[in-house]
DNA sequence: ATATTTTTGTTGATTTTTGTTGATTTCAGG
DNA sequence: CCTGAAATCAACAAAAATCAACAAAAATAT
């Protein structure tokens, strides 16, 4: 990895675009060192290049921590998609952290008059800049970890909005003690979310059904008969007595 | 993909139509540079072409704030970087609304440890993502305006954190009045961060020294001798009244 | 201090994009 | 159904960007 990628990364997502001999200039290279430095980034997809310049493939407004999380992008923008099935326009909705949580912000983007809730910053934030919808962002001290707050207020203000879903994930789900999560403080919001919503919608991708390396241990809430189940392929034989209630939706 | 792309959709969505010849002139190139440019974006049914003009087809409420993070944007973003002459790791800064802090908050993001507390979603998630930052989102209900909030809870937290700095913005600098907002709210915010923090920044880039449209007409509240101005371009004779108690940094 | 590896700049050949020209098509109004 | 002006298209030459290969410089190891 050269010297030059850090700057290079960051002057390209900032400018959104920039042609190679301004980046040269800029860094006072050759054009032809910013060719080669620049090869493996788009290799990696990091940054796309077109004759002629470079060009940021972030949106201005993409989760930054997506780029870390983003393992399994393709289902979860499949499981976002299939969400807009059962959303419509002016459903009020809660919304969880996580990165299947951000796409699913992402999509609901053509949603309209929406009422949303969530403790996500991003969350909050993609979602609140749509004419028409009423987003409300739960808490006051966001951790670094995903930009979600777990303090008094955020509960306070889930508690006091009813809403018609509650969007909910889980790090892994495991055949005999179902949907588990990392950190208490992401049941107890689980629970505030799905105590006040009519139905409850679970989206997890296939990868939350095969084992971890980094294994949580808290269960999440209890679903409710009825409730949905989002993910991307079938479910398995052993998993099946979790969902036997749930209306699985299988996004493809 | 070409290298104008970015820029002809830009300019297409924010202006809803142009002729060929306009936006040929607008980026310096032949009108059959566009043509060409175009026409794959008309084929994938991005924008929309009639004999003699491009017309966007994006729907009409899709976000304004958006499309004002991209008005001036290299000065925007030559100022956000000459903010990080002022501002060091570990410094404490509240930060309001608008497009010049939400670039401000993107260069912000390459310092550490920075305590942080703002009634804008959008800064508060771009730089909650930071490891060692510590942020606080003032407010709850969000305005699609802007993605900030400026109910009640969102003062008290303003009032209840104290600052190193607090970074502030306008929508239009005045000759006799001064910097000016368009509602009472973004003044009474001002007001309260520049209350709780040790000394002030205001961020205005040139275009807010020329007349405009959509005249503001609220006063935000008076700079203390010693706090920052930043622009970039040297102060015009008929401003420097106003800015001559001040600290001006002209970022180019 | 010297040898080896890595990175960087330069050159010229190759490819892609752009501007110009002139022919063709479209549109509005008689 | 013409007609003139404007817009579009096609083709070729000019300009710009890219690539490959080698030499110079810098960094690293011996």
């Amino acid at each position: 990895m050269s010297k030059y990628e850090i700057q290079i990364r960051e002057i390209v997502n900032m400018q959104g675009s920039i042609t190679v001999l301004e980046l040269a200039r800029a860094l006072s290279v050759s054009d032809q060192t910013i060719r080669r430095v620049v090869r493996p980034l788009v290799e990696r997809g990091e940054i796309s290049k077109v004759h002629g310049a470079l060009v940021s493939n972030r949106s201005p407004i993409d989760p930054p921590f997506m780029s870390r999380m983003s393992q399994n992008k393709a289902a979860k923008i499949a499981i976002a998609h299939s969400l807009l099935d059962l959303i419509k326009d002016g459903d009020r909705i809660a919304i969880d952290t996580g990165s299947t949580s951000a796409f699913a912000a992402q999509a609901l983007r053509e949603r309209r008059y929406l009422t949303v809730v969530t403790n996500s910053a991003f969350v909050a934030s993609t979602l609140s800049m749509i004419p028409g919808n009423n987003v409300s962002m739960a808490g006051t001290q966001l951790r670094h970890h995903d930009g979600a707050s777990f303090d008094r207020s955020a509960f306070e203000i889930i508690e006091r909005i009813h809403v018609d879903y509650a969007l909910l994930s889980a790090s892994l789900v495991d055949e005999r003690k179902g949907f588990l999560v990392h950190e208490q403080c992401e049941v107890d919001m689980a629970t505030a979310m799905l105590e006040n919503s009519a139905k409850t919608i679970m989206a997890v991708d296939h990868s939350k059904f095969l084992p971890q390396n980094r294994k949580p241990s808290l269960k999440q809430p209890e679903l409710k008969p009825g409730d949905y189940l989002l993910t991307d392929k079938p479910i398995l034989r052993q998993f099946q007595h979790l969902t036997s209630s749930l209306d699985v939706v299988v996004a493809e």
